[in-house]
Order: C-alpha cells, then structure tokens, then sequence
DNA sequence: ATAATGCTCGCAAACGATTGCGCAATCGCT
DNA sequence: AGCGATTGCGCAATCGTTTGCGAGCATTAT
C-alpha cells in the first residue's frame, strides 16, 4: 500500500479510502490511485485490516466429521452462506474428541474469528460460558445444552421418532424393533422418547428386548438387526435412529432369506442420499441438514451483530420419506 | 499483552520472549509473567503475530463440493495432516465454477493464507502461473495442468480404466459397455483411454455404441444403463466410470429384470462407501482419497519451506477391489 | 472584506504482536 | 583490581492497515 501510495504521489490515508470508499475523494486522485494498484498488482493485506478493525470475516465451525455425509451437508449449507455474506470457514473435525474441540476453539478464538459453529460438541456447559465470556458469539448444533443461555438449533428428534414409529404403527405392526444411538448422546435418547411415546399413545407395550443398541455406523446396524430377527418372537418391522444402520438392517435381512418389505419394514432416519440408493429405497426420517446449516449460520451472523440478545432456540421438525422399505403388516 | 506485561511489571518485549521461549529470560520473571498471563486470562492474538511474522498458519483449499463423498474424504485428509502439523483449514466450495475458484482464491491470497490446495479446479494455466508469481505455494490435485511447472498429485485413471476392463475381460467379457462421465474433464477422459488400451490388448474391438455420456449423477447412469441393455447386442457387462452411476446402473438392471451379476457385471470407480453398500455390494477401482488429501497436504507444507524446489508429481496407481457384482460370463 | 462553510487531503497514532540493538549488571580470569 | 565475556532485560521500530484530527484552499454568505 505504501508503494501504491508513492507510486501515486498520495498518502497511504487517501489510498486507503478509495479502496474502502470510505470518504469522497476527488476524480483525479482516485484515478491515479486504481492506475497504480493495477500497475503494481495490489493486494490488500486483510490481516492488517483485521488487526485494526478487530473483524476477521472468518467463522470457525467444528464438526465431528466431514466425511460422515449428515455433517457434510449441514457443513455445505454453513459455508454456502457463509460465502453470500463475505465470510470464510475455517474447518475443524473433531470427532466427538472433546479435548480436540476444546483445542479447536482456543485456536479460533486466537486466530481471532468473528464467531463459532458447534455442531453435535460434547462440551460442557462450563466451556461454553467460559467461551460467551470472551464475548465469543457462539451457535450450538444439534446438541442441547441445558443450562446455558445459548443460541441453537435442533432438531425435533422425539417427534421424529415418533413419526417414524407411529408410521409403522399405522401399517398394522405390532412388534416394532428400535436400534439405538450410544445412548449418552441426545438425539439418539430423544429419537427413543418418540417411539416409546407412539407405542403407548396406540396401547401397544413396550419390549424392552425389541430395543438394542448401535453406534450409528453400518456393522452395528448389521449385528443388532441380526440379534432381532433371530428372538423367537422377531419383530415385523424395525426402526434404525439413522440411515446407515438402517442399510446394515437391510442387508441382515437379505441374509437371513427376508423379504423387504413384505417380510419385514425398515424405516431409518437422517435422509441422506445414501438411503435413496438402498434396494429398495429406503423409507426415511429427514432432516433438513443443509437448512439447518444455513440458519444456523444466519443465527450467528446475526449474534455477532448483538451480542447483547436474548439467547435464541430454532427446533425443525422432521418428515416423514416415504419410499419403498416399508408395507402393511399382512398378519 | 500489554496488560500482562504492567500486571508483572515486565516489558512486553520479555512477556513476548516467555510465551516463545525464544531467549532466556531468568526464572522469576518467567514465574511473574506466567501468573499474570493466566490471572488475566491471557489470549494471544494470532492475527498481530502473523502480520509480523508474514505467516498464519492457515492453508487455504478450493474444492467442487464438500458434501460429494470423493471429496469429503480427502478434505478429511487433508484437515487431518493439516491439524497434525499446526495448520487451519479454510474450507472453499467452488462447485467446479471458475469464477468462484477466482474469488476465492484471490480472497485466500488476501487473507495472506501460507498456500492454497486446488482440488480439481477447472483454472487455468495461466491463472495458476499468477499466483506463483506472487509466490504462493501451490499444490493441484486430480487435474492435469500441462505446461505449468506446479506441484501436483494425481490418479492414474487410464490404469484405473485399463485394471475395470481388464478384470471384466479376464471374466470372459466381450461387449463391455462404458458410461463416461463429462468429456472435458480429464479424469473421465483418461479412463476411457484405459478401457480403449485394455479392449485393444484383447483384440476386442471397440464398438462406438457402447460408450455413452454421464455426468457422474446416480440419474445418469440408470439412464446409460437402460439405453445399453435394451440394445439389440446389449452389453453383458459395464464399466461406469464413477460408483454413482455404477449404482444407477444397478438399479437400470434391476428393473429390467436383470440379476446382479449373473446376467450382467457391472465394476465402478472411485470406491465411495456408498458402493459397499449396493446390493450386490459393488465391485469397483478404489483410489486412495484419504491418502491423496494427506500427500496433497504433505506437498504443500514441503513447498511452503521451499519455494524454489522443482515442482513435483505423484501419481497414485489404483486398485481392485472385489465385490459381487462381476461374475465370469457364462457365454 | 471578512467570516463561515465545505472539500480534499495528509499526519500520525493506533491495532498487538516480534525482534535488532544496546545498556547494565554479573561473572570469570589474570 | 581491571577487563572482557556473558547474561538478563528494555527501547523502539516494524508488519500493513484504519481513522480522528486538523490544515489548506475555494466557495458562499454576510
């Protein structure tokens, strides 16, 4: 800038407002000034900028893993508005390690972000406040936090539980199989409330030997399913808490001679596009993920323009997919 | 840092020289200016270090799409190596549109980013040489830049194309239909030119008719497929040259009527986890998409120490891997 | 003719760190 | 005791911007 400004015959100040428009500046100058930044090929140094203005357009989002397709488009819908409204990401995959997070956030906060995306973090409430009192704008995904007065955005998962298991129910299952999520992490405990709760609300008990736990990944959803369909009395109709474990029930099924879904219905959740190639397709419980991404963004856009707001809370509801998995229960 | 410095009646010169341990400083003042740091609450500010010391720590890559499982798994690589060496991540989606690749190549170059990862981008040799020119480190990954003296990592497609064909050929293959992604793209276009060499080794002709356009989209290949199968000479088995379209293939066959892979073999590429999960899991040609994010990665760290170095090329030969959906033809 | 107003621009102090240079005290040696 | 080497620290410049303040000049109003 220094060699703009000579180059020109100006001082750096007047350079620096016919880059920013910051102050009128008449025609000769400004015209003087372009004809050097382009005959030097000028770069603003935004770090300069940011020193000074304390803003550095850039957000953190830390995310268990940008490779699990769930998070892969909710982090496509956070950089997608991210980009319209002049920011950059800076991305962190933590896989659910909370020392890696809390790592993570001590760098953003000294690479000096503007703000911080939480998707689906273990941290604890106390890291969260201790963040908010660094005056760090904060958004936490998916994940709950009791206590701490923080913007957020959820996702219904009992009603979609319950959505999942009342379809099931409605096509005349009885014995309806659930395989969990490690049960410490909410969506997966709150996906059970829902079908615990369709179950009761249609006078149907509930077997404790029908629900079984995964991990949410594809072999665990293979095992559980197995352990099911082989009980004396197995269930006629399963629901998996995501889709990839509603794959690995599928191909259980396939293995033991089951038809889907005449023999047995499958229903999943998550509604990623995996699940749409699955034979058959499969009937599905779908999150907006990439729309979560963005308003979870826009919420903390807008929490960084007033910090001093009243904590915000954004819960989606969920919808019913219906594709080809699941079918009346003949009995 | 100021603040630190009054609170344990020390410069900031020596509070600087502690938090880097980068000249002696005696014992009690270590102790002073360590108590007033976290007393304080201490953050350094990343952004004034990297104005002075014309480093951030901070890598910038530009890739098609996060979401689209090829490419979330070698941004995964390449996070993973980035966080190991000390380096954040600016996550760029271009959506394979050129003037986006600009934008935000040049908004990373502003930001004064230690070096940029092109992922498949559709940019110019000449945009490339610019770039160098101001001396950024630069590593390009998956596209061919002829002519430019860069650093570069890349798949051996036409081998890929030649080990699909092959394999199929060495089952007993004669008419092997090939679905192709967009010509323009050399990926797709190399691999075509394997298919071509191995057809040729065998003294199998190749017939026009059998090679048809994709867009590497699910729909596309279900569209190819059913073009080919309902041929007069259908093809008894295909190459599809992504697993996407190879999975519309699958499903083309399926309605049609066509067993897996009795009456027709069908192999992939790229070996998404996605096409373990096809039914019949899908025999494809893997390439190593973690391992290419990890070495694209490697390579840039390296050019960043020295910028002089020749440029160099690494090109990842690919693999079979063997599910069920070939079979050796009964023909 | 003078004062008031408005334009256009530059000076210099920040922002928060790093770092070359120099000063004072101590140490070791003869 | 004298003198050089060593050690431990601070001063102030620097990185590349932004921005409050004020200077100079022309225009207009009184």
């Amino acid at each position: 800038m220094r060699h703009v400004a000579e180059h020109a015959s100006v001082s750096v100040t007047t350079v620096s407002h016919v880059i920013n428009e910051t102050r009128p500046v008449s025609d000769e100058l400004r015209q003087r000034v372009l004809a050097a930044m382009d005959e030097l090929g000028y770069q603003s140094n935004l770090l300069a900028r940011s020193l000074r203005q304390g803003k550095t357009h850039t957000i953190g989002m830390i995310i268990p893993d940008n490779a699990n397709p769930f998070f892969a488009e909710m982090a496509r819908g956070v950089e997608d508005t991210s980009f319209e409204q002049g920011y950059s990401v800076i991305l962190c995959n933590s896989d659910g390690n909370l020392d890696k997070e809390l790592l993570y956030a001590d760098v953003l906060a000294e690479k000096r972000v503007d703000g911080i995306l939480f998707v689906a973090a273990g941290l604890s409430t106390k890291r969260i406040l201790d963040l908010q009192a660094r005056r760090m704008p904060l958004v936490v995904v998916d994940r709950d936090l009791p206590g701490a007065a923080v913007d957020s955005v959820l996702t219904d998962n009992a009603q979609g539980g319950w959505l999942a298991t009342h379809h099931l129910v409605e096509l005349g299952h009885h014995r309806i199989g659930c395989i969990t999520g490690p049960s410490d992490i909410t969506p997966s405990a709150e996906r059970i409330t829902g079908y615990r709760q369709a179950l009761d609300e249609n006078g149907i008990p509930v077997d404790k030997a029908l629900i079984v736990r995964g991990d949410f990944q594809y072999d665990s959803g293979y095992q559980a399913a197995s352990q099911l369909l082989q009980m004396d009395d197995p269930p006629t109709a399963i629901f998996a808490c995501n889709d990839l474990m509603a794959i690995g029930v599928m191909s259980a099924a396939l293995k033991l001679g089951l038809h889907i879904p005449a023999d047995l219905s499958v229903i999943g959740f998550d509604g990623v596009r995996l699940a749409s190639f699955a034979n058959p397709p499969l009937t599905t419980i779908v999150q907006l993920k990439y729309e979560i991404g963005v308003i979870a963004t826009t919420m903390l856009l807008e929490r960084m323009h007033d910090l001093e707001m009243p904590a915000r809370r954004r819960v989606f509801e969920t919808n019913l997919l219906l594709r080809q998995s699941t079918a009346p229960w003949k009995g």
